[in-house]
DNA sequence: CCCGGGACGGGAAGCGCCTTCCCAATGCTA
DNA sequence: TAGCATTGGGAAGGCGCTTCCCGTCCCGGG
């Protein structure tokens, strides 16, 4: 608008134009301890508008000595499930007035530190790590001392997951969500399971193959036949080709998520089976975008939105006493077309 | 690691403890016109290493005038279209060592504004405005305003979607694309056409619906029922829900895009239709994720991630001469299970 | 009428880094 | 040996903003 001063405006600009010191045209802004004068705030409001002025972030982050931005680190953000918790994140996010900075590490645990330590120099008010831990004590011990690292720096650290790390954490319950679900199966009439798992080291995973071998050996069935594949619709296509291919006796999959229990079922329709008449299928997360697939998919509904959300809340709500905080996330077992009531054969 | 000075490290630290002074130490970094001898180079290397030294990036910013962020804005991040994108945007943000912040405009168009200004603020080296244009002059115009404060910043701006603004675009080939579905799916003995259509100001949409008329006339086919409906699969099942009970005659219904297709396939299952035999169906992105849905859908493949990767190519590389740069995105049609050839009744 | 104190505007320091100017030291060439 | 190129280092300037501190003004009570 005014071509006054180059480049672009600057709040001296915008108390320029208002008529008062720059002291003043701040104060207008970040009210904070001090009180501004009605009518002199609102000269300032209105010079900044008429001069379409933005403040600038990284002058701000420098004189506070932090940012409003707070990073999402997930594995990768084309698969639902991150996704959906980045949708809560950014919802969250914006009623805090918050900044969102995304990484995504396309599944290589270690590029986590990587942008732990970028965060950390972007003076990030708080980091999300969203994705799974995996079973690796070095990682895990470098992970633990950048996220010291971060948290001295005055930032702070937020986990969805595991707690794996003396931090802020969403515990996912997998395990007992995989377990019940595993019971509420058996109750169905299956005996024979196979388990399409993802990465061995991947926690996530992990932790469901355990449920599910809990929920069976709770009713007395027996151990199930595992099968690890990557943690994509890929990884369950393979998994599920291995498992038809080795013959085994099985009445019922169950896949670690909802994405390998879709290729899965692709695999079992390339060799001509019928779902849910020759082998019962179920999955974990319970995807929205995958709740139309045919037939309907019995799944353990994650509230992954949700979780986002309440990541970001314990982000921007301080922790009584620098204890760290947990939030149980419990799974809700539902039961749908793909795995119907089993007569034993 | 260094208990030395309060606080986060900072360059002087690395500096002393490399034993040269702070204008080495930076160059050592950022190699400028002045080169540093090797070993000294090194030596400050190795003690960054040993303190865990991170750059401040909002000093950075601040000095250089710049950061290394781009700004990522996207209608519904939990969208799979825009996930897609934004995975393209991020791999190949990582090899440009920029940063990515994102913005979900949760479909308020208006938002846009608002994001636009604050990465304004926060001096983001660029921004991609990912989602469709919408109909609305005002709303262009003040969009257009913004963008060019924006690029006055010293940003650059990319668009994907549609043209309408005089800056660098991926011009997403939507009517082009539709036309030649509705051809091939003419030419399968479709005759009577139904589109489930998306909001009416969304360009996008509209840019399907119309290229789906286009395509339908000319090969001498009637114009098709238009019903508008939300962009997402809610949308979707709603409209084919509507269609139905219209009981229009109709024996290929287009979607125009797969979130909405999977929901009009709901609303056929839950009116006890079997697909394709009593309605064939078509949708238009093919989402990764639905590759699997039963029947396969007939749709119109869009580079998704491809497209990410471009647009953020187009940031990091100068326009010659500061012309808009076009990159014309087409679609493939891919007619599979959801659309097989048809004898007219 | 005077003084104390609250309210509030404004000047200026300082946040951490990059850049650059200038000088000094070194090593090389002519 | 003189002259020059190369490179390290000290120091200053500046980026835009927040905030401390000082000074002014105004009000009410004594």
């Amino acid at each position: 608008m005014n071509a006054m001063s180059p480049g672009p405006v600057t709040l001296q600009d915008v108390a320029n134009e208002a008529g008062v010191s720059l002291a003043t045209a701040s104060r207008a802004f970040n009210g904070s301890t001090r009180k501004v004068r009605q009518d002199l705030q609102e000269r300032v409001l209105i010079a900044a508008a008429k001069l379409n002025y933005a403040a600038n972030g990284p002058a701000q982050a420098m004189a506070r000595g932090r940012t409003n931005v707070v990073g999402l680190i997930v594995h990768d953000i084309a698969d639902p499930y991150f996704a959906a918790i980045a949708a809560g994140v950014m919802r969250a996010a914006e009623e805090a007035h918050l900044l969102v900075t995304l990484g995504s590490t396309m599944r290589r645990p270690e590029r986590e530190l990587d942008y732990l330590q970028v965060l950390r120099g972007q003076r990030s008010r708080a980091v999300i790590l969203a994705g799974s831990r995996v079973d690796d004590p070095e990682l895990l011990a470098r992970l633990r001392e950048e996220c010291e690292a971060f948290e001295r720096a005055g930032g702070r650290v937020v986990v969805i997951s595991q707690q794996k790390l003396p931090l802020d954490t969403l515990v996912v319950e997998n395990r007992s969500g995989a377990k019940a679900l595993a019971q509420q199966l058996a109750s169905l009439g299956y005996q024979r399971f196979a388990v399409l798992a993802g990465p061995a080291r991947l926690l996530t995973a992990r932790d469901r193959v355990q449920g599910i071998r809990e929920g069976l050996a709770a009713v007395g069935l027996p151990a199930p036949v595992v099968l690890h594949g990557a943690f994509t619709r890929d990884g369950g296509h393979d998994a599920m080709s291995h498992l038809l291919e080795s013959r085994a006796e099985v009445d019922c999959v169950v896949a670690v998520n909802d994405v390998m229990a879709v290729g899965a079922m692709a695999a079992c329709r390339d060799a001509g089976l019928h779902l849910p008449r020759d082998v019962a299928l179920a999955g974990f997360d319970d995807i929205a975008t995958l709740r139309d697939v045919h037939p309907k998919l019995t799944t353990v509904r994650l509230p992954l939105e949700r979780m986002g959300e309440i990541a970001l809340e314990l982000v921007t709500t301080a922790s009584a006493g620098g204890a760290h905080r947990t939030r149980r996330i419990r799974g809700e077992v539902l039961i749908r077309e793909s795995t119907p009531r089993h007569s034993a054969r």
